[in-house]
RNA sequence: CGGGGAGUGGCUCAGCCUGGUAGAGCACCUGGUUCGGGACCAGGGGGUCGGAGGUUCAAAUCCUCUCUCCCCGACCA
């Protein structure tokens, strides 16, 4: 273990990403509670940066946000057959309430398609009333078999978005357009990370679901996390729960619906794309705090002129930068160093009395650790200089997390290679077969089809199990 | 749910095998000296050993049950 009890990467990657959660101080396990965690303040203020990146977007493109129910009547999940299969094994269900036991028992919400669905019959005539848009931010429970903070806990936080439109055409498109402007536009530009954006084969679509698309993540242990899914429903739920319209020419027509989500499982991509032994790393744009500043002094008179020369250039901060004073005396200075780095403050400013004599600053940025990290910059002009540097890790981030894709990408033509490549990291591979043989992949190697590729390359080639010529290339990864 | 590991001051852990009434380091509190990469000295407070039951004169220690956490697997946002 390293200092800060920090177990490094190489070491123990599953302890790695314990010992961040912990050392950063982002959840602690609701050990009363089976499979919950409580988000404590640093951890909540992600998701709240999270929350209000995809809120804008998913306003920006014509949703407004309602809420429904958190308890569902269990028979609205048996009407859609797959999606009750899908879902009943991770339910739980109320049974008893005011002392008595209830009639028909409520499930707590897994996911809302049927309890929406529900209303969404009464609220739709019309073609006039098409399409609707709306979205939920809300908690669900799923009673998963294990459990890790962030990645997959009983109750987690999300949002789900639900939309019912006139056509096949329209609810695809409907898709598609929150996979590409709110989900991979806020996972790539505000979290960093890069995603590839595919299709979700039979085996691993959404219970219910006619086609899921996700926007898939490499974690730096190589395996691949969902970020994103948006699903076209087709007219299963509108079947199921009778959402019809009456069209153009006064004909009575089943809808169409989506539904998409993002969870708080997203905190957990962040930290295993970005994160280094030293502790969390946070992009700038999504980070609560961007700028911490560490003043130093050893006498009265020196604290006062480090005060002065602080409040003279945070003032200007106010408004463009997230940042905050950290001027607890019972800490020293470097002990202030080891705690914003293990917290992933992107950028931290040292000011003391060397600098007030050199009208400088200290500035150490986060995604170069320690002392490498660390530049003398002149006072003057440095709100501008924090503001660049800030756009510059967010850049560097990025960079380095694509290139690490796509150095731990592999092309298989074979079986062998395949196996070996999963090993290490996502495998692109023809890809001509069946569930059952995706099964057997999965049994075999640990591995499934992450995702085929919105993006596919203009040659058909060989597939890589059966041998028989492919017309898709897919993405093959362990999954978390 | 199957296999493995673990629950002892806030944290990490020793003690358990060979029962005798709980210990270290860090953290915390007080005072002083410190302060540009995790400061130091002195003094001090705090746990009944995950929970329940049992064996025993006596249980952290032995037995049974149970809960929780971690790892691997199957399932999944």
């Amino acid at each position: 273990m390293a200092k800060d009890g920090i177990t490094p990467r190489s070491e123990d990657y599953a302890q790695w990403y314990l010992d961040i959660v912990r050392g950063a101080d982002l959840a602690d396990y609701a050990e009363v509670v089976r499979g919950c965690i409580v988000f404590k303040p640093t951890g909540y203020a992600l998701w709240e940066a999270i929350q209000s990146g995809l809120d804008q977007r998913i306003k920006a493109t014509g949703h407004q946000n309602a809420y429904f129910p958190l308890l569902i009547p269990k028979s609205f999940l048996m009407k859609e057959a797959e999606h009750v299969e899908g879902f009943a094994p991770e339910v739980a269900e109320v049974t008893h309430a005011g002392g008595e036991k209830l009639a028909e028992p409520y499930v707590v919400r897994p996911t809302s398609e049927t309890i929406i669905g529900y209303f969404y019959a009464k609220w739709v005539h019309s073609w006039r009333d098409l399409p609707l848009l709306i979205n939920q931010w809300a908690n669900v429970m799923r009673w998963e078999m294990r459990t890790r903070p962030f990645l997959r806990t009983t109750e987690f936080l999300w949002q789900e978005g639900h939309t019912v439109h006139a056509s096949e055409k329209d609810a695809e498109r409907e898709t598609l357009l929150i996979l590409h402007e709110v989900y991979a536009d806020f996972v790539e530009k505000e979290m960093a990370i890069p995603v590839i954006r595919g299709r979700k084969t039979e085996k691993e679509q959404f219970a219910g679901a006619l086609r899921s698309y996700a926007i898939e993540a490499m974690m730096q242990d190589g395996r691949a996390l969902q970020a994103g899914t948006s699903h076209n429903l087709g007219q299963n739920f509108a079947k199921a729960f009778d959402i019809a319209y009456t069209d153009q020419k006064n004909q009575l027509q089943h809808a169409w619906t989506t539904s998409w989500g993002v969870s708080t499982r997203l905190i957990g991509a962040l930290i295993m794309a970005h994160s280094d032994d030293e502790g969390l790393v946070v992009p700038p744009r999504i980070a609560p705090l961007q700028v911490v500043v560490v003043p130093i002094f050893k006498t009265d008179s020196e604290r006062l002129r480090v005060q002065e020369v602080m409040r003279c250039l945070t003032v200007e901060w106010q408004g463009r930068l997230r940042f905050k004073v950290d001027d607890r005396d019972q800490f020293s200075p470097g002990y202030k160093f080891n705690e914003w780095e293990l917290k992933g403050v992107p950028v931290r400013v040292e000011i003391g009395p060397k600098d007030i004599d050199k009208g400088t600053v200290a500035v150490a940025r986060r995604d170069v650790p320690g002392k490498p990290g660390k530049s003398f910059v002149p006072q003057r002009g440095l709100t501008e200089y924090l503001e660049g540097l800030l756009a510059s890790i967010q850049q560097s981030l990025y960079g380095r997390a694509l290139k690490f894709r796509e150095e731990h990408t592999y092309e298989a033509g074979s079986y062998r290679e395949l196996k070996d490549g999963v090993e290490k990291g996502f495998v692109r591979a023809y890809w001509a077969g069946t569930r059952e043989d995706e099964d057997k992949i999965q049994e075999e190697t640990g591995a499934t089809i992450r995702v085929i590729p919105l993006e596919q390359p203009p040659e058909r080639g060989k597939c890589v199990y059966t041998g028989k010529e492919a017309s898709q290339m897919v993405v093959f990864a362990r999954a978390y």
